[in-house]
DNA sequence: CCGCGGGCCTGAGAGC
DNA sequence: TGCTCTCAGGCCCGCG
């Protein structure tokens, strides 16, 4: 499920319940995810107060007054639900709407503020870790991750150097979380398509030819309209709280509903949308992935 | 170092 | 209805 819009959406509905609240009592109720959790995953995070909440990429991190920093990924199938604090329940039960698959809650956390988090991962792509805060730069999990698509480095002249050099398609640079961090096939496919370039174009032809006055080759047009279709695209789809095709759920239960506003993603065979295009919208496997666009207008 | 394909899991939907 | 097959938004790893 998700990419940037959809950890960034699930990040805003866990602040209120999570930032400034201490963490009384923590389940992992499996002994692995993707991962096996540390032996002391529950001990360093009972009686924590969570001094923040941010988002680098796709992962989630939780900064806890020790110091140390609870890293969470959604992996494929990932969600979380918060359960506002009910002062009527017993401790340590909460309410759950009828009628939803609750086999797959393998994290629980109480918080002081009286709301309990639950994390909900069907496939279990998704894990969690605890490290040191100053001990970040050796996480192997964030190292060489790109620029964040929605931060002031990333700009047509960083998305072309970072793609320079690549002997490989755009379509597929743009998934490397190396070259720029947080988008998946979803927003790519969609920002490829809002800036009609080809999902097939070579990476490297976002920027000029080298030369002895560009070293490093200049952003080409394309490059500056590609960032501003992603910028558009991410903006437009936090917005809308994400994009549910399956198993993203915002905090509350709800859908995203961003998947209204698909232009390509899952839309093979229907009239592309560009006005006056005209064209019809195609997928191929690209990488092992679906690709969708519209080969009249992009190129 | 880079690019690619396989694998990790479960569930939903299509086709028979 | 029920079986089998394919596919799914991510990311790590090993291979060439």
């Amino acid at each position: 499920m998700p990419e940037l819009p959809e950890v960034e959406t699930v990040r805003r509905g866990l602040q209120p319940a999570m930032e400034g609240a201490k963490i009384v009592r923590a389940e992992a109720r499996r002994k692995d995810l993707r991962f096996p959790f540390q032996k002391d995953f529950v001990a360093r995070l009972e009686g924590q107060t969570v001094t923040g909440l941010g988002r680098r990429a796709k992962y989630l991190m939780a900064d806890l007054a020790s110091g140390d920093v609870l890293l969470m990924h959604l992996g494929m199938s990932g969600s979380f639900r918060v359960i506002a604090g009910d002062s009527k329940a017993a401790p340590g039960k909460f309410h759950h709407p009828r009628g939803e698959d609750r086999a797959h809650d393998h994290v629980v956390f109480h918080m002081s503020s009286g709301a309990t988090v639950i994390f909900n991962d069907p496939r279990r792509f998704g894990y969690m870790k605890i490290f040191a805060r100053d001990r970040i730069e050796d996480e192997p999990l964030l190292r060489g991750l790109g620029p964040e698509p929605l931060g002031n480095e990333f700009d047509a002249a960083m998305l072309a150097r970072a793609c320079a050099n690549r002997k490989t398609s755009l379509k597929a640079a743009l998934l490397d979380q190396r070259v720029v961090a947080g988008l998946g096939n979803i927003y790519v496919c969609e920002a490829l398509f809002r800036a009609h370039l080809s999902p097939r174009r070579l990476a490297a032809t976002l920027a000029t030819k080298k030369t002895k006055g560009t070293p490093g080759g200049e952003p080409t047009d394309h490059a500056k309209r590609l960032v501003s279709a992603i910028h558009a695209v991410l903006n437009q789809a936090i917005k809308a709280g994400g994009s549910s095709l399956r198993d993203h759920r915002q905090t509350s239960g709800e859908l995203g509903y961003f998947q209204h506003s698909f232009q390509v993603y899952d839309r093979e065979g229907k009239k592309c949308e560009s006005p006056g295009c005209g064209g019809i919208v195609r997928r191929f496997t690209q990488n092992g992935r679906s690709t969708f666009w519209c080969p009249k207008c992009q190129r």
